[in-house]
This record gives structure tokens, C-alpha cells and sequence, in this order.
DNA sequence: ATGAAAGCGCTAACAA
DNA sequence: TTGTTAGCGCTTTCAT
């Protein structure tokens, strides 16, 4: 006999009450839900019927339970008021969405102990994989994810492990369509601001910057190039730096559109005109670029791109949890809008 | 007999595990892990001891398939690309994450039918509750969220109802700071980009200018208001209208950030310079704002506030479900930076 | 093609 | 103060 009470629940229904109804098992009820397993069309048509009828919402925790699944992706981005993020997040979403899957969100500084902690909600909810928007983080924070077989993908760390993939940018195509753009229009003279100093990404986009650079056969200037942050604050204090230069680039390219912003705002305090005195390239292609005076020109990724490919990595990366991950590329082309103009 | 046999999981521990080991019932577990009940401390700290011992992971969905909760806040955010919604995201997690909660995001257009599904989709999930960040929509849409009692909070809807509580936002205060700063600064024609025409929010903000403007001795003057969008779009060509004027305003404040982007990068283009030739004041105080030059004067609602407010509406929500739920105010408050100055 | 049964991990009611 | 027990909804295996 029961002795405790039925808990209050908002939900009457259940695979049960809809079986009940159509004159069939909850079974059947759940194969015509999953589109799985042989059902009579007849038999199905029922079913839709009352689910229909009763209004019934299906209950994932059910599955969750039982199985370990739960429909839900983790993402964890390192900073939600650079631009960057919130428009992958957006087509993320879109993608998830789209499949009846759901995002698990986390803002967390990657560097810190905070990693860890994500993690572990993530694996609490029982997550069906985790990108991870980042290059460089303490492994040991993802341990955790590793053993407990959930697919990883990661952003431009340009390294795959067992379990995890990674889905690089390929900055290469990007700068040089910069180079040849800047160069037709003149320039000779290319400064560069960079990311925080020691970071692979950071390393990449120099190297890609150089690499155009020789490509396009111009020289690469060492007293052209400043570190910044990744932020608004580096890029403008590097402008600034590059300001005070003798002899000034008359192009700068920079490793994200913050960055551009930062050194857009320095030149407006300087009182330098864009593009007529100096052009600036941006890196993200982020919608606020095209308002920021004078609209910046950047290297731009596709989201909906990089989020496909992001999910494509993740299953096959689950389709295969004992193997290396694949190394997925994306690739970036250059947006012209008014931050460029003849030298 | 088990005929069933055991599917693969990732997870080998639950509270029986740790019960085990400590020598206790896993119910004797949940009290430790959920501070609830009395347990001996030194029984609680064997508890603890076996589950950092084992590294056990407590599973959610346990809980919500057995009582309905999840610990899982909705949040539907209408515009991931205007910088308000991520920085508000990212403080609303920030604080749902700190009590071991999760924030399930839906971006969608309120006015679509997209809402009903993301509504749909929280409901499977088992939400606890739900913000809905938007004034305006067709309330069919939250019909289920009603009716399966699950605490909703609006935002600036300055309507509340059974189930329902509202965060409205004290523009008036922060319209008459920026009406007191710009009268000082010797302003007298002040103009207003407003948001879209019909909307509650829009009315409510260009009535919050108008008294501000009464308030400080100075006249509204119909011919200086434009109507936008909430986007850049709409701030942009509002702005060129307003330029097209033979009598121009010294100064414009705009219904948000986004507008007052527009406005500046219009005037931008038009090669006229802020502030020593228009001042203009922009509603979110969004973090680009500080950048976007010349760094943009904004009426600012502080996040961390409206998070907590949220929070707390949705609480007594849920203690109070069968009443009208409170309808809470956030106060705003001028920030000034470089885009107003003397007229 | 359909049904019966099992069990995932949890918390709360009750018993001891 | 602690243990026992029940059952939430689901999918899958096996039986029919």
C-alpha cells in the first residue's frame, strides 16, 4: 500500500494518461513521439490525436534519468560584453534549438578556478557534450569532462585529444584579403595590435598578419606591431603608443574588433581622422562594427558556420568518444566598410 | 528478476554509493548534501568525507522528475545583438549560479510565434520560473505558463496579474538627472529619438522626457521628437531628420543605447562634432557606451539590481501563486561621458 | 505491431 | 537522529 502522498505537481499528464486516451501502452505512446520503432499509422494518428488533446508536454527529465541523456549542450564563453560571443551564442542557440536540444550557458573567465566549477554544473546536468569557447585553460579543469566521456569542443586551440575536437579559424585567408585590400589602396607602411602576450590565438593572428604581410610583398615592421588585450583598454592604449611613433603606420590591423573599437576611440580623441589619415582593420566581423564610426572593416567568421560545425564536432566527436577528435577549420573573409581608404 | 539489463552510464555514483561508504541510508546523504533535517555532525562530516572521497556528482533530474522542480529560471530575451540583453544575461546567471541554479535561455522575436514555443520548451524543462524580457506581446503565449503555475516576471510592463509580477524601470528619475545636466550645460531645444511607435515602453519613455523636460522649466516641443526602432537603424535615420531641421536641437536624448549609437554614427557621417555642436544621451548605460566615441552620456538601470529584483519577484511569485504578484521598481541614474557638453 | 516491466536518483513522509 | 520506502516519467528489452 502507499503511504506517502503524490507530490503537487503542475503536470497532470504523462505518456500514461495520453496511452490511456489513444487505447494503447505508454510505449507505443513514446515510439510515435520519437519517430522510432514500428507503429501502425493508424495506431499513431490516435496517438497524435490525444496528445493533442490533453495538451501534453512531454517530461525530458524522464530520459535524463534513466539514460544519462538530457538534450542539453554546454557553452562556455569566456565574456558575454565582447560582441563576439553573444552573436555565437545567438546562432548556437538557433542551432540547438532547432533539434529540440537546449544550451547549458556559462561566463567564466577560463584562466580561473571558476572553469572547474562549470564544469561540474555541467556534468550535474548531465550535458551531452561542452564547447569550450576557448584556446588556453588549466586541462586539469577539464579532466572531469574527459572521464566522464562527455565530447568536448574546443576553439581555435588548434589541438585535438582523445574526446575532444577543435574548430580553428583559419585567420590566414582573412588577413591576406586585408593585405591585398590595404595594399591596393596604397599602403606600405602596416602596424599591427595584437593580443594578450604568451596566448596561442594571439601567437596565430601575428603570425597570419606576418605571413599576408610577406605574401602581399610588403615587410613586416616589429616597431609597427603592439600587445594589447583582447579588449577595448589594450587597443586603445596601443593606438596611442602607435601615435606616438615618428614615423606612424598608415594602416593598422588588429586581433579583434574590441580591439579595433579601443584604437578607433583613441584616434577619435586624437583627432585623427579614419580613414582619411589612417585605415584600421578589424577581427570578428561583429554587427556593432558596422556602426561604429566610421563602420569597421574586419575579418569576418560566419557564426552559423562556426556553430555548425561546432555541433557536427561534437557528434562525431560522441560518435567516436575512444578517438581523437577532428581538427575542423572555418574559414574568415574580409568585410570593407569605412574604416579603410587610401593611403 | 531484473530481465532489463543496465544501461551504460557515465555516472557509477549516487547517494547509495556515498551512503555506503559512509556507513549511512542515502536518505542520511540527501540531508547532509541539502543542509535539511538534523544529522549528527559527525555523521554529516563521514557523509562529506565519502563524497569528496568518491567525487560524487548529485544528479538534478532525480528531483525534477519526482517533484516538478528543476532549479532552472527561463529567461526569453528578444535581441541578443543589443548589448542591453547580454549584459543583463550575464548578470542574471552570475546570480542564479551562486544559489546552484541555471539560467535556460530562449532568444526570440516576443511578437512571434516563436515565443509560444520557447514557453513550450520551458515548460518540458520544468522551470521554476520565468522572465520575460519584453512589455509587449500577445499574452496567449504565456496562457501555459499560467495555467501550469509557473511564476512569471515582466519587464517593464508596469502591469502585474495573478501569477505575474513586473520589474519596471524608473526612467523618470534618470530623465530629469539628464534634463538637470543638460540645462546646466545651456541647453534650451532639446530633442528625443523615441522607440516604436505603439509600444508601452515608448510611451512611457518619451512621457518620462516630456516631464523631465516640464519639471526643469523648459517646453517639449513636438517638432524635435523622432520615432526609431530600439535599433541602430531607426536611431540613424531619426537623427538625419533631425538635422534636416532649419531650427536644430542643441541636444537629443534618445529611448536607448542602441538609438543614440545610430544618432552619433549619423552624425558621424554628417561631419558634425560631439559635443561641442550637439550633445546627445543615450538610455541602457551599456558598457559600450564608455567606448563608442566619444563616449556616450546614458541613463543607466544597474544590472546586478534588476538581476536581484527579478529574482526576488519570481520568489514571491511562487510563495503567493494565486495573487497578483508585485510589481517592483529599478531606479536609473545619469552616467556622463563625453557626448554632452555646453550647447 | 504492441504491451509489460524494469529501473535511472532523488526527496519527503513516516517509522523507529 | 537515522532508516525505510515509494514513486516521479521515460525508453528499451523482451515477450507476444
Amino acid at each position: 500500500m502507499n503511504t506517502t502522498k503524490a507530490p503537487q505537481h503542475q503536470f497532470a499528464q504523462n505518456m500514461k494518461t495520453v496511452a490511456r486516451l489513444a487505447g494503447v501502452s505508454h510505449a507505443t505512446v513514446s515510439r510515435v513521439i520519437n519517430g522510432t520503432g514500428l507503429v501502425l499509422p493508424a495506431t499513431a494518428e490516435r496517438v497524435r490525436k490525444a496528445i493533442e488533446q490533453l495538451g501534453f508536454i512531454p517530461n525530458p527529465s524522464g530520459t535524463t534519468l534513466r539514460y544519462g541523456r538530457s538534450k542539453v549542450f554546454g557553452l562556455i564563453l569566456p565574456d558575454l560584453t565582447n560582441p563576439f560571443y553573444p552573436e555565437f551564442l545567438l546562432n548556437f542557440e538557433r542551432a540547438l534549438v532547432a533539434t529540440e536540444h537546449e544550451v547549458m550557458l556559462a561566463t567564466t573567465q577560463v584562466s580561473s578556478p571558476e572553469l572547474a566549477r562549470s564544469v561540474r554544473r555541467m556534468l550535474m546536468r548531465r550535458v551531452d557534450g561542452v564547447v569550450l569557447m576557448a584556446s588556453e585553460f588549466d586541462t586539469r579543469s577539464i579532466e572531469p569532462l574527459l572521464s566522464h566521456r562527455v565530447p568536448i569542443v574546443t576553439i581555435d586551440r588548434r589541438i585535438t585529444q582523445k574526446g575532444a575536437a577543435d574548430v580553428a579559424i583559419d585567420f590566414e585567408t582573412g588577413y591576406l584579403q586585408a593585405a591585398i585590400h590595404l595594399k591596393k589602396l596604397g599602403h606600405r607602411r602596416i602596424g599591427f595590435i595584437g593580443g594578450s602576450e604568451g596566448l596561442v590565438t594571439s601567437k596565430v593572428r601575428l603570425k597570419a598578419f606576418q605571413t599576408a604581410l610577406e605574401d602581399v610583398g610588403l615587410n613586416y615592421d616589429e616597431k609597427l606591431t603592439r600587445m594589447g588585450d583582447y579588449r577595448v583598454t589594450g587597443g586603445r592604449s596601443a593606438m596611442q603608443s602607435l601615435l606616438a611613433l615618428r614615423k606612424r603606420p598608415t594602416a593598422v590591423m588588429t586581433v579583434n574588433d574590441l580591439t579595433a573599437f579601443g584604437a578607433l576611440r583613441a584616434l577619435h580623441d586624437a583627432k585623427i581622422s579614419v580613414p582619411d589619415e589612417i585605415s584600421i582593420v578589424g577581427c570578428d566581423g561583429s554587427l556593432l562594427g558596422e556602426v561604429f564610426p566610421p563602420g569597421l572593416t574586419s575579418i569576418a567568421v560566419s557564426f552559423e558556420e562556426m556553430s555548425r560545425k561546432c555541433l557536427g564536432a561534437l557528434h562525431s566527436v560522441k560518435a567516436n568518444i575512444e578517438s581523437k577528435g577532428p581538427l575542423l577549420v572555418v574559414p574568415s573573409t574580409l568585410v570593407i566598410r569605412g574604416s579603410t581608404g587610401p593611403a
